[in-house]
DNA sequence: CTTGGTCAAGTAAGT
DNA sequence: ACTTACTTGACCAAG
């Protein structure tokens, strides 16, 4: 099993999202920003290895405007080495990676040109990992998308639309349960239709399923990944912020409710992906009570105190302060 | 230097 | 009709 969180690293003093304005675009504020994004997205994998992090979602802003009309410029030539020497990294540590585009990824929307657009960003975040020359075990996590409505209607949209996907992206894209509209059993329909493995999210499915048991949806998700050609089943774990909005997630990792879910696993192995705010610190965590489990690799020189201890006022400071949320 | 409005893109639920 | 929430920050013009 090997742990992972999303995207961002609070305790790096570099952004793997450097972007700009669409009004300020220019060849040079791009060829800027995504130089600065590889490179840190290398040293980010690097911190990654030595916690014994394997697994990461990359974010989807690594080229800016990348599957933009604007953007012309030959980003796929023109940074194919760094790209290429990251995917040898990816593979030679036996990392897993994976992207979710956002929510404006759309495939079952009755608009063609909201489908194209979301088809062109898929080839966008596909292409980086074609250029990292990984296989197709390095994934695209999207949602079923919207209801319109009209379930059936809105699934068979989705069902159409994936067939007509470039093989490449076919090859990667793998559909989420969502806590507000398309639960596990409509995943596991459209994989009947499709192929599509199922990513399952424990969270989504304590806010919206038809009352599969935590381990049965554990098992049927599982089922739908091909051992080979997806790799081992990806998961996306969090818990309920306490005292929030039903499905906001939890800011830090509640030891308790991670204990009680592993246990449900009852040996079977995923990649899990913990969507908690804290990001690196839950996962370190959750790291530290798998190995003690038997269920992650031991760090490489056998255990090791911990490294990173909560943010607080030892915290080096980033290249610029956290703003206060205000209530 | 700090602040606050706003940022490419979609959908749905809430006021 | 407008705001907010997604998984989430950061740009950038103005003070």
């Amino acid at each position: 099993m090997k742990i992972g969180y999303p995207c961002v690293n609070e305790a790096m003093d570099c952004s793997a999202a450097n972007t700009f304005r669409l009004a300020s675009y220019s060849e040079e504020r791009l060829v800027a920003a995504v130089t600065a994004n590889l490179a840190c997205l290398r040293r980010l994998l690097e911190w990654n290895v030595a916690q014994g992090l394997l697994f990461f979602r990359m974010g989807s802003g690594i080229v800016p405007f990348g599957s933009h009309e604007i953007n012309t410029f030959p980003w796929q030539q023109h940074f194919g080495a760094e790209f290429r020497a990251l995917g040898d990294y990816i593979r030679a540590h036996n990392l897993r990676v994976s992207f979710h585009p956002d929510q404006f990824v759309v495939l079952n929307s009755p608009s063609p040109a909201i489908v194209q657009r979301s088809i062109e960003e898929l080839v966008y975040q596909g292409s980086m990992l074609d250029l990292m020359e990984l296989d197709g075990t390095a994934k695209l996590q999207i949602h079923v998308g919207g209801l319109y409505g009209e379930r059936e209607l809105a699934i068979s949209r989705f069902v159409g639309v994936h067939a007509t996907l470039p093989a490449a992206v076919r090859a990667r894209v793998v559909v989420e349960n969502d806590d507000r509209l398309f639960p596990l059993r409509d995943c596991l329909d459209l994989h009947a239709r499709t192929g599509v493995p199922v990513l399952f999210d424990n969270f989504h499915h304590e806010c919206l399923s038809h009352g599969e048991p935590m381990h049965e949806a554990l098992r049927l998700a599982a089922a739908t990944w091909h051992p080979i050609a997806d790799g081992v089943p990806m998961l996306d774990y969090s818990s309920q912020a306490p005292a929030e909005r039903k499905g906001k997630h939890t800011t830090s990792m509640v030891e308790e409710l991670f204990r009680g879910f592993v246990a449900e696993l009852h040996g079977l192995d995923f990649d899990m992906m913990l969507e908690i705010k804290d990001k690196e610190a839950s996962a370190l965590r959750a790291v530290a009570i798998l190995r003690e489990l038997g269920l992650a690799a031991p760090a490489p020189g056998g255990p090791v105190p911990p490294l990173a201890l909560p943010p607080g006022p030892g915290t080096p400071p980033k290249a610029r302060a956290k703003k206060v949320v205000k209530s």
